[in-house]
DNA sequence: AAATGCATGTAACGCGTTACATGATTTT
DNA sequence: AAAATCATGTAACGCGTTACATGCATTT
């Protein structure tokens, strides 16, 4: 098995909640877990024939009279054996790269504007996130609490809100911030003026 | 130039603090934006020729009688233009891949004692980083306010501080649910125990 | 008639990491 | 004497994305 990779666990814990095809893979990646992790049909496919070489899923070929067949993978008592191994492996820290921090970092080449912007599209796009979230928690967690997964999906959608919630905070802080430097840009640029005003 | 790739503006970015060599930027990114991003040698070297060939950067080599070279590498008025013009596209948004939370939303197929583990080992490094980021910010940028970066570098500094303060806050939340999952466990064994002893 | 959706997959490419090579200097 | 630091870089590899190919069914 590769040293890094951990997209064949991620299929491999996704198939516990139900048996899937490669397509219903990339649709609940996107849909359901997508803000937790992501993977492409690149990706998908082939990694699911190498968990079947393995053993650690088993594949059955539904066909169609006119649509393509379907190969829909079940997880196997082998397979569950690894997920839950490599579940207990302390998890790997993120590689940081973000690339709207990054930019602000270097706000010192940038126009206040420019920067205003990105913090406030920020505020817009995790605004909305954090409604999707709370929805997410109440419409479709809560209502299903009997079923074993329930509680653990609760937490990932706490932690979604939290951490929205601190970067709403943060862009106020950071706006107010950004908006006393143009202020004073502004009025060094006065200042400026007013003296070649009076020189000429 | 490529379509997606942010290495050369990073680079180009560093740069403008001072002119630096390839090592002398692998050293920034590890100790002063490691948190924001990240960058290898493997990465480094390339692009700082290749910025080099379009005229972006200025390469200087300052020869050491024993030492090897050192080529230091300064940006042009062409890369700083090329810089601000980047500044100004909305940023990629981040790709999302967080193992901790995916461990966590498959949690039904792990022991209670390793999602708590997991959750009790984020606290500790969180909050490693949680001062850290506050001496940043007090010790290294509040004393030199007088630069131009700094505002923007104080800025990045209070971002890790909001979303660490609520990594920790999640946690505590995170580990109180835990916890009573553990009980109703143990209580569900005990239950069955019971049982087992009433039968034999 | 054209576009979109279902469903499979592959090929090519690029980004990024890791490991290695080199070699002198300083520290332990 | 061994290890670590300074400082350059390259080669190989693997992960992951994007774009493409296929072909029927359904919607516009």
């Amino acid at each position: 098995m590769p040293r890094t990779s951990s997209t064949a666990y991620a299929l491999l814990g996704l198939l516990t909640i139900e048996p899937m095809s490669g397509y219903d893979l990339a649709l609940v990646v996107r849909t359901s877990v997508g803000h937790i992790w992501s993977e492409s049909y690149g990706q998908i496919y082939p990694t699911l024939r190498k968990l079947a070489v393995r053993g650690l899923v088993n594949r059955k070929t539904e066909r169609h009279r006119s649509k393509p067949d379907r190969h829909v993978y079940s997880i196997t008592t082998k397979g569950r054996k690894e997920l839950t191994a490599w579940l207990a492996v302390p998890p790997q820290p993120e590689i940081p790269r973000n690339e709207m921090l990054l930019k602000l970092f270097l706000g010192a080449q940038a126009s206040i504007d420019v920067l205003v912007a990105n913090v406030e599209r920020m505020v817009q796009e995790h605004g909305a996130l954090l409604q999707k979230f709370k929805r997410i928690e109440h419409d479709e967690i809560d209502k299903n609490l009997q079923y074993p997964d329930a509680p653990f999906w609760k937490m990932t959608a706490r932690y979604g809100q939290t951490e929205m919630e601190a970067h709403l905070k943060w862009a106020e802080e950071t706006l107010e911030a950004l908006r006393k430097i143009a202020k004073q840009q502004n009025s060094s640029l006065e200042a400026r003026k007013e003296k070649n005003y009076a020189r000429g």
